[in-house]
RNA sequence: GGGCGCUUAGCUCAGUUGGUUAGAGCAGCUGGCUUACAUCCAGCAGGUCGGGGGUUCGAGUCCCUCAGCGCCCA
């Protein structure tokens, strides 16, 4: 919270004789963390507080240049919302569990995680990773690995954190896989679990063959991928002739449940409600009708399979058809029991000789030998033909996804639709068009959320299962804990009214295996980091938080996640605000990726160039905006902090030994003049922050600034080393200082370390708790409109006739003539001295008449 | 297929509700050690604002259309 202006005494000042950036930024890092600049002051009037509802990123990923610029933006937010006296709630946090940690852990320490083994207290991990013998731990140990891992990229992220001046406070630092989060996590769950908004169900799921986990729609990607029509002959059952289908996944011709049309296809309309036989396992499939049927694709009809894709899922679930699982959650093809119930043929015998050739086989293979089975029985009617097409991929995966039929928790989020739909409307985003992003996704979403996984390094469910006298688990008897035992492991933890010796025993209990979906406890970062329960006053004053920073990539996982959470537990929005920062580009503008080895590390840049240059240079990028990686920008903000280091040592050195002068000191017209604009300039920096345009109140306050140096500075010059007890030149110093006060105040939240420096010279406190500049700080002046621009134009004249003559700035001017408006003569006239010593003229006239100037140099002194 | 952005000087970008000869920085060129700063200063040059059409007294800005690039959704 913002304290009062405290000038120091003079005899306090220190300004350095040659001011230096060099040691700068540690030291003051130290000094903020040491005097707990950025803590937060608990205050319990949730009007009183800003609160960021920061991005947790993933540590056990690499340090990227991204993340310097987006935290950049949210702490220059940040910044400015403290000085305005808000009492900032600006947490940090990691989201560490979630698959790239458990992938990271697996090739750090060559082990694999195996579940069914008993924790071994006394493992140690391999000295030498082997990649290729992986040592099996448990589940237990694989963990502990996972937190060791990630405690220690948590430190190299902090460390980037302080080198880039980001103005958290660490005594709110959270993990979402910390107890406080899992505590958080299990009672979001048990709640909406009593209210009905999870359900459980067996149900066809993405699934990731390679991490053997399901994968929710949100992490999904469509790859284009080359693939290949292969047309089938299907023999008609009433043997009155065949079908051509074509399909891109023939090895799932023995999970084939049906052949579909679109109703309206002529062609077809005939076969509806007949049946077919499959090739080579003689299986009668039904043809069925269906508005999904493209009749453009292929040939018009299709096979759908147990599952294909998810348009298999849509046809298998509207047209309801058995299923014939093929596949197995590894991505082989596994046992079809032909003969069976449900697995009928008109020649058992071979069906089963011709699946034994593919089982056991992974996708690929099996593809290859049952197309050469097609071929040779005759239903492959010609070569596949070769295409392209989408194909659905788990994001951090490399394999097509399968559908298998699992166990899976679910949000019911499809119900929430309309509410959602108006939440985006209601939610104030930056840039507004960002909203686009959540409405389509919204407005695209064609299943509920799926939040377990099958994995390990996460939040497990908090429940187990009643084990039935047969030794079979039943899913319905859920015994749930109390939420004061929260955080619970059900692999470890036991029911009450059981003991540990019954578990898996019949009449006994089972723990839930899986554990929730990294966004399914990142989407609770507000009610993590506020301390929802266990700080509910705290929680209390600081949500629904006012924004929400992240990147435009994650608007349909985290984002609506969060969303989804906050309306279910709290029937209202989780923040105020969105604002969406841009990608990183490469400085060939490509977007930067780890397999393009293109990503650039930040510390190395920031050592380089300086924390606040290339915080100058993240700052330039608008929000929302892609911004390419432009060392260029870094060091103008390198050469910015430097010039801001001179001219406060020229402004505070005209002061000496006396007190600051009041603002009601600035008396002559040029320095009323420059007050107005600098007053103009924070109204303007002011409401563009409040827009949360941090870009353009960067740029305001640049531009002001060079033109406050290079002509107000300049044409005050003379005046200012005067003896202050001419009014005259008290008014310059004066001017020079409220000046030098607001503009390193309006550089504070971009140059937190250079402005700082400044600051300490001649004011008590940080700048970052002092009070953001307000128009009650300027006096009330009499105007004088266009003062500094007339003289400064005028001064700009007489240099242009100096550089032009090819004579020093130093030139002294013979005589000048300067004709103009009657108004423009005037305001030159109002600050005659300052242009004559300025431009070292000796002799100057000024006449009204049109635009021209007459101006006489004096000889070369040599 | 539906949607959202972007296209302004060699490069990176400003240009707020349509208003006088379109701006900045960098790079380039020409000069200057001027007592805060040579890590600096002064000046110069450089654009048919992606193409076309329209509304208007007036369009970089609003509307339509086309093209290219990027992204989101299906």
């Amino acid at each position: 919270m913002a304290t009062p202006l405290n000038p120091k005494d003079p005899s306090q000042r220190s300004i350095p004789e040659k001011p230096t950036l060099d040691g700068l930024e540690s030291q003051w890092a130290q000094t903020w963390e040491a005097n707990g600049t950025y803590r937060f002051r608990r205050s319990t009037k949730r009007s009183d507080v800003f609160s960021i509802d920061t991005p947790p990123p993933t540590v056990s990923g690499s340090l990227h240049i991204g993340h310097v610029f987006s935290y950049t933006h949210t702490d220059v937010v940040a910044r400015y919302q403290r000085m305005r006296g808000k009492d900032v709630f600006y947490p940090m946090g990691w989201d560490d569990n979630g698959l790239p940690t458990e992938r990271r852990v697996e090739n750090y320490f060559g082990v694999r995680c195996d579940p069914t083994l008993p924790f071994d207290p006394s493992f140690t991990p391999p000295e030498k990773p082997d990649e290729k013998n992986r040592i099996s731990i448990s589940r237990p140990n694989f963990v502990a690995l996972c937190l060791q891992l990630t405690e220690r990229d948590e430190i190299i992220f902090k460390e980037l954190w302080t080198a880039l001046g980001v103005s958290v406070d660490w005594t709110f630092e959270y993990a979402t896989i910390g107890e406080g989060a899992q505590r958080a996590s299990q009672r979001a769950f048990l709640r909406q679990l009593a209210r009905g908004e999870v359900y459980q169900s067996e149900a066809p799921t993405l699934w990731d063959v390679d991490f053997r986990t399901a994968v929710s729609q949100a992490e999904l990607e469509d790859r284009e991928r080359p693939g290949a029509y292969h047309k089938l002959a299907f023999a008609r059952s009433d043997a009155t002739g065949s079908v051509t289908i074509e399909t891109t996944r023939p090895e799932l011709l023995a999970a084939c449940v049906a052949l579909v049309a679109h109703p309206d296809d002529a062609r077809y309309q005939p076969l509806f409600g007949t049946t077919v036989i499959t090739p080579l396992f003689g299986v009668d499939v039904p043809v069925m009708a269906h508005e999904l049927a493209d009749p453009e694709k292929g040939s018009g009809i299709a096979m759908i399979c147990t599952f294909g894709d998810t348009t298999d899922v849509i046809w298998w679930k509207d047209l309801s058809l058995p299923t014939r699982t093929i596949i197995t959650p590894d991505g082989r093809i596994g046992h079809a029991p032909f003969g069976e119930s449900g697995w009928e043929s008109r020649d058992v015998a071979a069906a089963q000789g011709f699946f034994s050739e593919l089982e056991g086989k992974n996708i690929f293979q099996a593809q290859k030998r049952i197309v050469e089975l097609l071929g040779e029985c005759g239903a492959l009617l010609e070569e596949p033909r070769a295409i392209t097409h989408q194909v659905k991929f788990y994001e951090k995966g490399d394999r097509p996804l399968e559908i298998v039929s699992s166990r899976q928790w679910f949000v019911a989020t499809l119900s929430m639709r309309e509410q959602l739909l108006s939440d985006a409307e209601h939610l104030a985003w930056h840039p507004g068009y960002m909203s686009h992003r959540l409405k389509s996704w919204i407005e695209g979403l064609n299943s509920d959320w799926n939040i377990s996984r099958q994995r390990y390094f996460g939040v497990p469910f908090p429940l187990w299962y009643g084990v039935n006298t047969d030794g079979t688990t039943n899913f319905e008897d859920r015994l749930v804990p109390d939420e004061s035992l929260l955080p619970i492991d059900p692999s470890t933890d036991v029911p009450r009214g059981f003991d540990e010796a019954q578990r898996g025993q019949p009449g006994g209990f089972v723990g839930e295996g899986d554990v929730m979906d990294t966004w399914a406890t990142s989407s609770l970062t507000p009610q993590i980091a506020g301390r929802w329960i266990d700080d509910p006053e705290l929680f209390a004053s600081v949500f629904p938080m006012d924004v929400r920073p992240q990147g435009h990539d994650i608007i349909r996982t985290w984002l609506f996640s969060t969303l989804v959470r906050s309306e279910l537990e709290f029937d209202e929005l989780p923040w105020k605000n969105a604002t969406i920062s841009g990608w990183i580009l490469d400085p060939d503008r490509k977007k930067m990726s780890k397999s393009k080895g293109n990503v650039v590390t930040p510390l190395p840049l920031l050592e380089e160039h300086g924390a606040d240059a290339v915080r100058y240079w993240a700052a330039n990028g608008r929000p929302g905006t892609d911004t390419a990686i432009d060392e260029g920008q870094m060091k103008i903000g390198r050469r910015l902090a430097i010039k801001l280091l001179n001219a406060s040592r020229f402004a505070l050195g005209r002061l000496g030994e006396n007190p600051l002068p009041a603002p009601l000191a600035i008396t002559t017209p040029l320095d009323r003049d420059l007050t107005t604009q600098l007053a103009a300039l924070v109204t303007e920096v002011t409401s563009a922050f409040e827009e949360f345009d941090y870009a353009r109140a960067l740029e305001r306050t640049e531009s002001f600034f060079w033109k406050f140096c290079d002509d107000y500075v300049e044409l005050v010059k003379t005046r200012a080393y005067g003896d202050p007890a001419d009014e005259a030149t008290l008014s310059a110093q004066a001017a020079l200082a409220l000046s030098l006060s607001v503009l390193l105040r309006l550089f504070a939240p971009f140059l937190p370390f250079v402005t700082e420096e400044v600051w300490n010279w001649f004011q008590e406190g940080s700048i970052h708790t002092a009070p953001w500049p307000s128009l009650e700080e300027f006096p009330t002046l009499e105007p004088a409109d266009g003062v500094f621009d007339a003289v400064s134009t005028a001064l700009g004249m007489v240099r242009r006739e100096k550089t032009n003559a090819k004579r020093s700035m130093r030139t002294p001017v013979q005589r000048a003539v300067f004709y103009d408006d009657v108004t423009v003569i005037e305001r030159i006239e109002a600050a005659r001295g300052d242009l004559i010593d300025s431009g070292g003229i000796l002799d100057l006239a000024l006449h009204q008449g049109s635009p021209a100037i007459e101006i006489t140099l004096a000889a070369d002194q040599t």
